[in-house]
DNA sequence: GTTAGATTTGACAATTATTGTCAAGTAAAT
DNA sequence: ATTTACTTGACAATAATTGTCAAATCTAAC
């Protein structure tokens, strides 16, 4: 599966954007684009959406994407990582308010 | 499923410890701990550890638990959770050795 | 092989989130 | 009404994230 990163610079590409048109639109610098497209750098929830307007991407897809790479982040080098995604799939099925 | 301020509760008063105890133990204040049982905050991965080990609990079971509420954290009110947990399950599955 | 534009890199600054202290506040037990 | 355990909330300290900037690298065209 393609990381979002991927799914973002393929598609600015094949759009003939350059860093410098998409990242204006973000307010950022190309510096932070430029990471966020080889995966050095989290983008923000907010960058995200606008990213999927700007480039034309199905909003969802893009989200659920990087949703889970920020969970996949959370549990990097735990051994214990699959069992905790296991036990965070039944809890919210359940349908659990959660706690605050 | 018990969250796992009650288990570090309940397992606290069926040893007869004070929060001033535990807390000692854990190099903090008794607020933050107190907090911590009731869900208010989030504890670091290392009291997780401590705590198992002073309260002779399951150090994995409670790893797990804390790990998932990380995980249930992360995406809180995100309609689209569920669907990057499943995609972040199949990628872990997967054998990715991610980004960076 | 030099220039020009695009991207990348890394040092560091700004901002935001997390983790903590402290002091005052409840509540229950004596 | 004191004492003890715990709770609450304002705020401080620390740590993580997000950003800028300037210089470096890369590529393609002259």
């Amino acid at each position: 599966m393609k990381t979002t990163g991927e799914i973002i610079r393929e598609k600015r590409e094949k759009k003939g954007l350059l860093l410098r048109h998409v990242s204006a639109q973000l307010d950022i610098d190309t510096a932070i684009l430029s990471k966020i497209e080889r995966g050095e750098r989290k983008a923000t929830r907010e960058q995200i959406t606008k990213l999927a307007d700007i480039l034309e991407l199905d909003k969802e897809t893009l989200l659920i994407q990087y949703l889970s790479e920020k969970i996949l982040y959370e549990i990097q080098d735990e051994d214990l990582g699959i069992q905790a995604l296991k036990v965070a799939e039944k809890t919210i099925k359940y349908g659990v308010t959660k706690n605050k």
